[in-house]
This record gives C-alpha cells, sequence and structure tokens, in this order.
DNA sequence: ATGAGTGCAAATAGTTTGCAAGCTG
DNA sequence: CAGCTTGCAAACTATTTGCACTCAT
C-alpha cells in the first residue's frame, strides 16, 4: 500500500471517520493515478464492484473536507480531485484532446490570499486548471 | 447602449455571426451585471421572454469563441461568463455564501504560457477562480 | 432565398438526496 | 450497539441535441 494511502487512512482515523474497504480502494485509485481524475473516472478505475458510484462520490467529498484530496475543475466544469494535496499544491496542465496531463508547480497562492484578505475575506480557496493542445494532438 | 455590448455587437458582425434581437439582449444583460454570470442567471435577468434559455446558452458559447465574453468556472462547476474580456482578462474572487464579487487582476498568464509551451502545448488557456467567505457571511 | 439562429421537447452528464440495511469503532 | 457508511432508486442541476420553423443578411 502507497505512502500516500497510508497517510489518507491515518488521517480520516483522525478525524474520526471510518475506514472502510470503499475508501481505501478509492485512495489506491487516486494514488495510483497520475493525473486529477473525476469521481466516475475514479469509479471506473475500482476492482470490479469495490463500491457503488455513489460512494465514490461520497467518500471524495468527506476526503476533500478533511484534506486528502485536492478537488480541482476542468474546462467543461467536472470536478476532479487527486490525493496528496496538504503541502504539495500544485495544478495541472491538461490536452483539451487526449487528456494528457502534466503538473505544473506555477502558483500564487499566496498574492491570491493577501489580496483577498485585503477585502475582508477569509478561508480562501482557488481553483486553476491550464489548457491546451499537446504535440501529439496538434 | 454601453459600448461593450456595441463592441460585442462589432465582433459579431466582423466574425459573420448575425445580430439578433436575443443576441443584443443577453449582451445588455452581460453588460449591466458586475460579476460574472451563469446562462440560466443571465436567461434570469431577460426581459420577460426575450429568448429561451437554450438559446442564452447558445449565444454564450458563440460569445466565448468570438472572444465577446470571458468564461470561468464556479466552485461547484457552473460556468460563468463576464463581457470585456479581449485585453481585460481578469479574474474574481467569489464569496461561496452570498456570491458577492469582486476583481483580482492578478494573473500569471505568461508564465503559465511558457510553462505550457516547454511541454509543447498550443492554443493555452486557463481558467482560475479564488473563492472566499466575505466580510458580512463570516 | 438561404442558411444561421431560434424555440420547444427531450436527452445527457454529473452530482445529490432519501431511506433501509450493513459494518466500523 | 450506536451511528457512520453503503447501496439502490430516484431526483436534480446544468447543459446539450434534434428538428422544424423563422429571420437577418
Amino acid at each position: 500500500m502507497s505512502e500516500l494511502v497510508e497517510n489518507g487512512i491515518t488521517l480520516l482515523r483522525e478525524k474520526g471517520l471510518r475506514v472502510t474497504e470503499q475508501r481505501k480502494a478509492i485512495l489506491e485509485v487516486l494514488a495510483s493515478a497520475d493525473s486529477p481524475m473525476s469521481a466516475e473516472e475514479a469509479f471506473a478505475q475500482l476492482p470490479s464492484e469495490s463500491c457503488d458510484l455513489v460512494t465514490a462520490y461520497r467518500c471524495l467529498e468527506q476526503f476533500e473536507k478533511i484534506n486528502v484530496v485536492q478537488r480541482g475543475v476542468r474546462e467543461n466544469g467536472t470536478k476532479v480531485y487527486c490525493i496528496g494535496h496538504g503541502h504539495d499544491h500544485h495544478h495541472h496542465l491538461t490536452c483539451r484532446n487526449c487528456g494528457r496531463t502534466e503538473r505544473i508547480d506555477l502558483c500564487m497562492g499566496e498574492e491570491l490570499e493577501e489580496t483577498a484578505k485585503s477585502f475582508g475575506f477569509v478561508e480562501i480557496a482557488h481553483v486553476m486548471e491550464v489548457f491546451g493542445t499537446c504535440p501529439s494532438c496538434v
């Protein structure tokens, strides 16, 4: 079991959430993925019938609340999740044709936080996704 | 009629798209809004029955293609549009409770473009939305 | 007049909710 | 064994599509 999964499980325990087979399976899928995936995509990768699609949605929602996963949005509005958030905040560059994804470490989180706070806003979060057409799809 | 609307109309003509009452009405609504709005929200602001909701969706899609409007995504995935893009690229800070919106001029578009190009990607676009809880909603 | 644009109905995609039954701590 | 979780069905929200009709150019 990958370290990412173990960290996730630990966090679940710490937050008083239960560790079920379904949750472990979903964490495994996220851990082995190399790009953010939607609830449906994660579900599709699960060992046959590990759990219901609805459960996948519910688990991802919980995971996000306790920061086990980070949530993003695709160009079309679909929500996507990737494991390992925490101190590893980053973004993605996605090919709008084939879906190929590259990690981007650029982030202006601090500046945004500062600006938002100057407006009196708190609990700042941001979503950023970069899209383009990759070399193989041009 | 606001300048923003006139610009939009001009662009429609230039691109060979037709200028209809519905399109003008939608542009008017966008021009009078002070924050990005979804297709449904724009539709709700239209003078009673100016057009169908489907038409609003279709027009906004066209507007985006010719850059008359800029598209963003809400935290929940809803697509939102605001007029006046062009050389006026910017982002928004939105209160996740009351929807209050502030304009943010921070943007790392160039760095993103550069990074994306180093991966061989072209036609780079990005979506960024900042969320928080505003002073009145804390 | 001709094809872009529109309205209406219906289909989709993605996600959420209600409720009874099951499993974790 | 209490109540968090799950599964199944069904509701929902946001958006898209098919098709005949209309209107801008």
